[in-house]
DNA sequence: CTCATAAGTGAGTGATCACTCACTTATATC
DNA sequence: GATATAAGTGAGTGATCACTCACTTATGAG
């Protein structure tokens, strides 16, 4: 499946470079097993017992690489959700506008099919993600100070940036990002979350969506 | 006056009194303590021993009332879920939009009032609700079922019925659906869950959000 | 009052939980 | 090949889980 190439991107660049260590072939089976049950049954109804037997490993192996199950669910979460929003925290984001795209519509097209990408690959993820966020300190204060703020200030220059070209309407910057936002974020969550299963036409979806969020903010 | 009667028409159901009146006075403290710790850490991690300290009764007497504990789960959110939408599931709903409102942009603000102040008053029984369901399918195929596709076809009708009187521009009127919808819920999603924090200014933030919706529906 | 029924109790139960530890096996370095 | 270190094992552990049951107390009808 992609998610286990991807896997390994993702986890090798993060976590081997905070601890110098690689993943073993057996360590990437509890990741996985992990995964899955974290993604089907939710994190606290999921037993270590269960993940060990899912990955063909001992249970005591998945103590070797994690002192505890909240770390395990750390280490998968944590990578994910510093790179989901991490193209919205690049640096000269300015230069990179002008030069690349003459609108907004045009920079939320490419910024939203881009994403789309990584949360297909990432999907059973982004979905612990969501559904433990709320219980776990580290994660929340982490996405919200670290993540959160970053990428607000970005969306706040960005919108500022096409409101001074001229390319968008006068609005108070506030409610642009968030209507911005929450139209994205729902069409994403309708497509991914709550209704995968439709006949999703992705390209026309999307265009919709953005085009709705154009003329919403227009006079 | 006669909006004032009207939106009593529309809107009232007994959602004052979610659970009857049979409800002993430990049965409430119990449901007023699971819906607290569910609601805090999630009910997989909530044990009966502790909602019956926090009821101050003898863990026992819970079981007296619910056979087990995912019964207490779904007396607790079944009844919010039935109500949470209920306002759309009104019967001759083309007769009474017509008597009652001009346009698509005065009925969406009367029910999105109705429903935050719903909310409001369910809310940590709401976030139950939003947590728990994709983990229960009696919860998720009800939901889906009796209430989702239920709704839909209203939202659809009403739609049409502005479409038609010329109040709403031509779109696909699925699209115009899932975009009115999404943008609702994405605003109701940021008001009280993500961010129930921050200033907000109900009357404009309301207001800014369904001409956004207007705007992006018109040409 | 009597008595049937419902409400309430709390010690007890087997199952399961996350986690440990003494131990074996594999790998790498010299 | 000796040695050190890391990877892997699985039986074992105390804690906690949802739930039971024999029992007491409260309620209400005849």
């Amino acid at each position: 499946m992609g998610e286990q190439e991807s896997m390994e991107e993702l986890f090798s660049t993060n976590e081997n470079e905070l601890y110098g260590e690689e993943l073993t072939a057996k360590q990437k089976r509890i990741v996985e097993a992990a995964i899955q049950m974290f993604s089907e049954k939710g994190y606290s109804s999921s037993s270590t017992s269960e993940i060990a037997k899912r990955a063909n490993v001992a249970e005591g192996t998945i103590f070797r690489h994690y002192k505890t199950k909240k770390e395990l669910l750390l280490a998968i979460v944590t990578p994910v959700m510093s790179n989901l929003l991490a193209p919205f925290i690049i640096r000269d984001l300015d230069k990179v506008l002008s030069q690349n795209y003459q609108c907004y519509e045009d920079f939320l097209t490419a910024i939203v099919k881009n994403r789309q990408v990584f949360i297909e690959k990432h999907l059973s993820i982004v979905k612990i993600l969501l559904q433990e966020i709320p219980f776990h300190d580290e994660l929340r204060s982490q996405f919200i100070d670290r993540i959160g703020k970053e990428v607000y200030t970005r969306l706040e220059a960005i919108v500022i940036h096409f409101q001074e070209k001229g390319k968008l309407v006068e609005m108070p910057t506030q409610s642009a990002v968030r209507l911005t936002a929450t139209t994205i974020g729902g069409f994403l969550l309708t497509r991914y979350i709550l209704l995968p299963n439709n006949d999703w036409n992705d390209e026309e979806e999307l265009k919709t969506t953005i085009h709705f969020i154009m003329n919403g903010m227009k006079a």
